[in-house]
DNA sequence: AAAAAGACTGTGGTCAGACCACCAGGGAGA
DNA sequence: TCTCCCTGGTGGTCTGACCACAGTCTTTTT
């Protein structure tokens, strides 16, 4: 590596400078890596260093290589990742009740956040829900996570959601009606209704 | 590798046998793992192959490295894995703005959980601040997040806040007589009570 | 004998070069 | 025009080499 090199390793550094160069040249899921051999002529660096580098992303489904073409920007919204790590993480059992409790968390967060942001267009949320046949639960959130108009936040939503799946644990969907009467709620704009028709969703008490 | 190999990538095969390596042996946070070198001969595979798959699971925070020593297991009870990929989707303005108001969010979270589950012992939240001279935010919410006892929802708030620190806005310290105030609205255990000391901090009106 | 200096061994960190398998495109031949 | 094969570029893998570093053992010095 040229300048901001000190103590770090290399393929950290190319992890860094690829990042770089992934948003100056505006690269977007598809759009071709310059090639391993390039790479490592342009950042002066050794291969075997850049590939270090790019297998690592590629784990992390942030890239994809194919044999003979090249290495390309992946659609990262993917979910390989988590389940690899899954495997790795949720062992102890503590750890699971962690993923459960912050999921349902984060989900009355986007609920809370959906109702504070709507007014502009009233979402036809309640509409949406009607003309849904078999409504998955999933589906349901994170169609809401999309109303909180927060990305991040959606983002830990599906982290969280594939973790939950990844528990193995007996899922029951809750009836069809409640989901309606959540949607209700969410247009009512009250906070407490509409958390009042979550825990009944979620079959929960007081939290 | 020997026999489950078919098309697959010598060094995802490599993760799969390090899996089973630990799951096997048992290895825990801390423990040895064997060397690069060991590794190749004992997998069949290149030195340069397990690197890839070794510096993989680096970059996700599930093993460590100590040049001179050997790779290590690692505390994985994080997710590093929200750390990486947000680093490369937080990009435009709009993302800045989730982050501060997730940032909120998460913290509000915290103060739930952390009221919920006190009760066990009456955590001397309010003495440990009158004791702090000179409190910081962070500091004040990092022990809220742990009194939590969400080792998730505390790595999560530990991203966000080095996420927010990284975006280069001018942070107002609140005075520490408002510490003061949500500490005992925590002990009260009133949900109410703590949401709007929490907004007098931050400033907020509604949210 | 105790302490300091040095050599040795094992580890990760990095690089260069060599093959191989594969894919796409272009040119030669039908 | 169509087909086939060749060639160049790409990722996939291995090997061997060298360096930097940490811990240990040995030797030297005090």
């Amino acid at each position: 590596m040229n300048q901001p090199e000190s103590n770090t390793k290399v393929y950290i550094e190319i992890v860094r400078q690829l990042r770089v160069m992934i948003e100056k040249d505006g690269l977007k899921a598809g759009d071709k890596i310059p090639s391993e051999r390039e790479l490592s002529e342009r950042l002066n660096a050794g291969r075997s260093s850049v590939r270090e580098a790019l297998r690592a992303l590629e784990l992390l489904g942030l890239i994809e290589t194919r044999r003979g073409e090249g290495t390309f920007m992946r659609d990262f919204r993917g979910n390989q990742l988590v389940q690899l790590l899954s495997t790795f993480i949720l062992q102890d059992e503590k750890a699971k009740k962690d993923v459960v409790e912050t999921k349902k968390l984060i989900e009355m967060d986007c609920l809370q956040l959906a109702s504070l942001k709507r007014g502009h267009e009233s979402y036809g949320l309640k509409e949406w829900v009607l003309k849904q046949e078999d409504l998955k639960d999933d589906c349901f959130f994170q169609k809401v996570a999309e109303l909180a108009n927060n990305h991040l936040l959606f983002r830990i939503w599906q982290i969280l959601k594939d973790y939950y799946h990844s528990l193995q644990m007996e899922i029951s969907e809750p009836s069809g009606e409640l989901y309606v009467k959540l949607a209700e709620a969410l247009e009512s704009g009250d906070q407490e209704t509409i958390l009042a028709a979550y825990r009944k969703l979620r079959n929960l008490s007081v939290d």
